[in-house]
DNA sequence: CTGTAGATTCCAGATATTGGAACGACATAT
DNA sequence: ATATGTCGTTCCAATATCTGGAATCTACAG
């Protein structure tokens, strides 16, 4: 265990739990250590941008840098925690694996995933990054984001499958349809003999934030089970878009 | 500046902005050290708290460890950012010496402060810690707080000049007659010949998080300067109250 | 069952960290 | 105005800490 960092966090968090600026002399008697070996420790921490001395008084206190790190963290908790629950509805619903994931940088990432009960299942691992144009929470993310995100996900198309949609027209026209019908679906386009269902997850400012889908083996998705499947993933990610704050004044629409 | 320190920030800050969870390898490799070193920085930030191993695919993420000690850093910036515009409005229209405090620990802190432009001035340091029972600001905080604040002020009551309400009894009935006022009015029981008026700041919530006075020498305090001083003063902790989301429903009182 | 990729542990060598002392800047007390 | 004390800052040799490569372990994929 690194010393070192541990007293360097000591300080910043004596000051994060401070009321008020401290003194030198004052940070090195809480956190029990010398002036000298405290006053490095601050210098370290100013230079990092975490911590601040104000001019007049020479004391030290923590900036807003600690804050804007939080935020950053906070934001994906909430996803994950806010989704969990319907993540596991979902589930039970469908009988199928359910996926929650994020866009990254032209990548589809799952950030949390509830496994099917079956012996044959579709099965990810959780920080599994896949191409987002030929996946189902992929696309379904892909359709409600802009031209540069579409592009970074075209950066590399390649044929998975013979099925892989790979090219930016067909694309385009996917995404076209993802976007009317308000759902996305592939089949075995990224692993051979699955088949996906997802739909986008929104925040409360507007934006797709994450995805929502089910993926099962194509020899039990047949037309009834995906009829299922997608009313019970549109109705998820509609649940987790409202824990979120999301209120979609207009339109809506479950498919008849 | 301490190169260990550096590089667990790096380390810890590459997962706060990670929208995903990063595997050892890659943390190692965008914050560019070796994986013995990466590792033994992240079971560091472990122990801190600071960062969590995903147990299903044993890769990181950072906690809300993060975001909790920015929020604490937050609240207080708030109140500085928030007061400061009025706290210049305040110091234009008295002439005197302005302050912002805190109540921490039955004393009153200085967070803030813009000095009178007259050769002889009332003056403070940022950060200075003065007795909450003899001073404005101090005593205008403790009106509105709970026994145990009053409590931990009274704990070490002195004479500091010949005015000085230094009882428990006399305390409580200054404190009485401040909350019926809604300011507080201390004349020269802290330093002799320091007139000081103040008011205490609600936050959202409605608990009282910080004070406002004014203060200057008793000379160029006469009645007509404080009543001037009182409305001024009241008028700007109900700004920065309301800026901080505060809203007065039912009393309200502006002295006629 | 074997191979591969990645995570984890270990250790001697390298070096960054430590704390006391000296210095400088203020502010108050005499 | 001078003295005195407090507090922040700088410096440096001793050394405890950190470093990185290699060995080990684990889990998955073929």
């Amino acid at each position: 265990m690194e010393k070192t960092v541990v007293k360097a966090i000591r300080v910043l968090e004596s000051l994060a739990l401070s009321p008020r600026p401290r003194a030198l002399g004052e940070i090195a008697a809480v956190c029990d250590m010398t002036k000298s070996n405290a006053h490095r420790l601050l210098q370290t921490l100013s230079e990092m941008h975490y911590v601040r001395q104000v001019p007049e008084s020479r004391s030290y206190e923590a900036t807003l840098r600690l804050w804007e790190m939080g935020m950053r963290v906070f934001d994906r908790f909430d996803i994950r925690g806010v989704a969990s629950p319907v993540l596991r509805g979902l589930q039970e619903k469908t009988g199928e694996s359910v996926h929650l994931s994020i866009f990254d940088d032209g990548d589809a990432v799952y950030i949390d995933r509830i496994d099917s009960q079956q012996a044959v299942r579709a099965y990810i691992r959780i920080g599994d990054r896949v191409p987002a144009y030929c996946t189902a929470t992929g696309r379904a993310m892909l359709a409600c984001l802009g031209e540069a995100e579409v592009a970074a996900a075209s950066r590399d198309m390649r044929r998975h499958t013979e099925l892989t949609v790979a090219t930016p027209d067909a694309l385009a026209a996917a995404l076209a349809e993802v976007r009317e019908k308000g759902y996305a679906l592939t089949r075995g386009e990224w692993r051979q003999g699955v088949v996906g269902v997802a739909a986008p997850i929104r925040s409360q400012s507007g934006t797709v934030v994450a995805g929502v889908g089910v993926a099962g083996p194509a020899e039990r998705m047949g037309e009834d089970n995906v009829a299922v499947a997608t009313r019970a993933v549109l109705q998820a990610a509609t649940d987790i878009s409202h824990a979120l704050g999301f209120s979609d004044s207009g339109h809506a629409g479950l498919p008849s």
